[in-house]
DNA sequence: CGTTATATTGATTTAACTCAATTAAAGTGG
DNA sequence: CCACTTTAATTGAGTTAAATCAATATAACG
């Protein structure tokens, strides 16, 4: 059941049953895969668009010596790039973080369901612009933020797209991520990730245990990283486009 | 005419002449902007498409501190996001580095478009992924390589982009970005990339003059930024879908 | 309960930044 | 075409954020 996908939809349209029905059609063929596994490695041929159920994951790219960026997680929720089969192979990998539950969407169930639905059509459209959005902003924090405001915006960015698919509670969030994964996405090491985290949890922004981050005051957590939620247009901004409106 | 477009799209699969006609034909509406100035700001709402013609351009965003990164650079035969009207408003903005021309394409005519020729609307997608690999890469160029690989792969990155539009001579290609836009765009500052630029060109990885690059060495720039040219999928990946193959 | 993965801390180094000045190049109006 | 102004490039000196290297400590796991 894609209720994390169909969660997130409805953040940009309200949809119609029928459009719900049908985004639970796609989710028919289900995988499981375990912890540190890689789901797709470079060089493999795309096939299928992956939709992630449970668990996390990440996209990540490896330098011939070894260092390692991670450029992009995905969460419950989460659709790969919907025409990733017109490339003729994976340019980088993917990789299970936790034990992952991911249905496999085939191109043409896929492509029938967004010529018959419009609005499904947009909203998956609106998906994935907010995924190249987020691919930017990492562009921006790797780049330009300091350590402290690069975990801190992870963390505020995180945060909201959990809660967008009905994953946090209150000011918590499942958070699986180790301090080398942490590393690997900020473009910083392990080390300095550890003394940064020791200051956050100091200056009150963030609680960080067993598998687990509270945000005490995303108001403060937002300011420290100079974060801005407009990039991730949680804003209802297809409202025009509502069933049921 | 959007001649670089075309090219660009014949390195993915051939096209026929009415594919090339129907591409001319988006090209209709021409707007001329100074260098400089920004062709979009944030907060816009994204009304056209935009397919650069003439010029170069980039995406920036900026924090509110003012540290700015550029997250992508635009040459003739870019084009924007193909779906971007369906954001209410735009996160980031782009500006005219050069003096640019480009066609402001309606949504209606793009999708009328798509709607019609499928090898077209395959070509495109391939674009717009091809887009989405160059933005993870500067993650991992931003996160994980050393000033003088950054710049490195800059160089190489460009000068295949360009070569693929057909505006690089043997091993030169027009080259206007100042230091300063290198610096954003890289995740340094101009201090440093002067610094770097200088053991580049004594290490004779580069000429750089006069809005010019020259490449003397394609493999060892390459070498020397540990650049793998997969992610720019130039190697005709939809062959099987040519015209008059 | 031992083993492996993860987190933590200390000491030291370094790549890149900052600040400040100078030089060179590009544009502009008379 | 030349003075003038502005923008871009260059260089030096000193600083710093983050990396590196190395060791423990702690937690998770079969």
């Amino acid at each position: 059941m894609p209720q994390h996908l169909i969660d997130k939809l409805e953040r940009f349209t309200r949809l119609s049953d029928e459009d719900r029905q049908v985004l639970k059609a796609l989710a028919r063929k289900v995988r499981l895969i375990e912890a540190g596994v890689d789901i797709i490695q470079e060089g493999d041929r795309p096939e299928t668009v992956n939709l992630f159920l449970d668990g996390w994951a990440c996209r990540y790219k490896q330098l011939e010596d070894g260092r390692r960026q991670i450029v992009a997680f995905f969460v419950p929720g989460d659709l790969c790039d919907i025409h990733i089969y017109v490339l003729r192979e994976m340019d980088h990998a993917i990789a299970a973080i936790t034990p992952v539950r991911l249905a496999t969407v085939p191109r043409e169930i896929l492509l029938d369901t967004m010529d018959r639905h419009p609005r499904i059509t947009r909203a998956l459209w609106w998906e994935s612009l907010v995924n190249a959005a987020i691919q930017r902003e990492w562009t921006v924090n790797i780049g330009r933020r300091t350590a402290l405001e690069r975990l801190a915006h992870l963390f505020c960015e995180l945060f909201l797209r959990l809660r967008a698919v009905g994953l946090a509670e209150g000011s918590t969030c499942p958070f699986p991520l180790t301090q080398l994964e942490l590393a690997d996405a900020t473009g910083l090491t392990n080390v300095h990730v550890n003394r940064t985290l020791k200051e956050m949890r100091n200056a009150g922004l963030i609680l960080l245990k067993s598998r687990q981050l509270t945000v005490p005051d995303l108001a403060a957590l937002q300011k420290a990283a100079l974060f801005n939620p407009n990039y991730l247009h949680l804003e209802r901004e297809g409202a025009h486009l509502s069933a049921n409106a």
